[in-house]
DNA sequence: CGACATGTTGAACCTCATCAACCGACGTGG
DNA sequence: CCACGTCGGTTGATGAGGTTCAACATGTCG
């Protein structure tokens, strides 16, 4: 993105603080806007009639987070930690999005990624086991943390962005098997739990061994 | 889409059949052509390094199959029946994009729904039952049958585009439990079966009542 | 300190997978 | 023409993986 284009993103945007468990975009009302994550996790969820949750996409920093050229969301984007988001009134955005076609593309581009994100997703829903899912959560996890603090790329360690209760509505698991297989993953070394939330992979091949990946992917 | 991009389309497609289990695009291959589904069904599937297999997607006319901007897909398109497709060149049809970001524009809505249909799918593969399954996809079948047969609005029937093991690959189950669920929906009445293919629904509502679905979905 | 939220562990139960037999339709070859 | 194998689908018996319910542990905040 070049700078002119930066500088009236700019214009339009203001930054806003959102405190964990709100929910930003709902199921039902119109998305009056867009946003970049700043920090913070969020999480878009769907819910069947009688209660039953299911997280269907995670963002992290630096993701984008809106819809475009809909007026409203078949899902919800609730907060899942104390976010800093950036944000674009939604028809500023998307005049702006007319004028520079590499916006649009770049949009695009993203919306693709989600996909196959969420058909990777699919596999893991319908196909794992339980211990595979959560696993093949860690191994994710590992693996986005790498390309952050670029360590030596045989080990990981990382803090969980979720609680045990959406880490069960991410993997279609309840809390008790989360937690049984951290500790099964625990006991049996593929994993260390520093605490609660801290976690350890000595070992990226042996996590990605017990996750079932087709292949380890390389980084 | 105006003439004039219709009759540029046309002059760089042209039609293909395709025999029932075929592989159109592979996982590691690059993906040369666009096309469009003119008669019969495309699944899309992901298979782990030990065999088991998911529908992620499934196709039917007039979709379009495709990967836009990128060289390779992370899954399969098969043959789920005979098909016709109209095949258009990568390159040729992608500098007609260019061309025309009207058409981009089209892909991306495109991609937008199906990332939609994803997302519920993948409610349906990490929280719902057998039986709601099964119902759910029955559900989506008979309002995918009213649009076209357009009848009373209430009932419908129409035929499975999909094998029992293809059903199962699409709702994360095994034929067996597939089949066991089919009858159970046809002794309970929700469902007639005419034959192993043909399916009547003598109330809509009842059936979206078993699917579990959050609100029945009006036609 | 007690109350509440979050997470772990245990025991019982249930849904669905597994394994196996069976059925009907179809095509082939003797 | 009929035996035969194959394929897609159904049905039954059994068992394992995960859910459910419940108790307990830990941590945090008033």
């Amino acid at each position: 993105m070049d700078d002119d284009q930066l500088v009236k993103l700019s214009a339009i945007a203001h930054r806003r603080k959102v405190p964990s468990g709100q929910i930003i975009m709902s199921d039902q009302e119109p998305a009056s806007f867009f946003a970049n994550l700043i920090s913070g996790t969020v999480k878009l969820t769907k819910t069947t009639s009688d209660g039953r949750q299911q997280i269907v996409g995670l963002l992290f920093p630096p993701d984008f987070l809106g819809r475009s050229f809909r007026p409203s969301n078949p899902y919800f984007a609730e907060a899942a930690s104390d976010l800093e988001i950036c944000v674009f009134p939604k028809d500023a955005f998307e005049r702006l999005a007319g004028e520079y076609p590499e916006l649009e593309h770049r949009l695009f581009e993203r919306t693709l990624d989600e996909l196959d994100a969420a058909r990777e997703w699919m596999l893991l829903l319908g196909r794992k086991t339980a211990e595979e899912k959560v696993a093949d959560f860690l191994y994710l996890l590992a693996r986005r943390s790498l390309l952050t603090h670029c360590a030596d790329h045989a080990t990981a360690s990382f803090e969980l962005p979720l609680s045990r209760a959406d880490i069960a509505d991410y993997l279609g698991l309840t809390i008790e098997t989360v937690s049984r297989q951290l500790t099964r993953l625990k006991t049996s070394g593929v994993i260390r739990l520093i605490n609660n939330r801290l976690i350890e992979v000595p070992s990226l091949d042996a996590l990605s061994l017990v996750a079932g990946q087709d292949s380890p992917h390389p980084y």
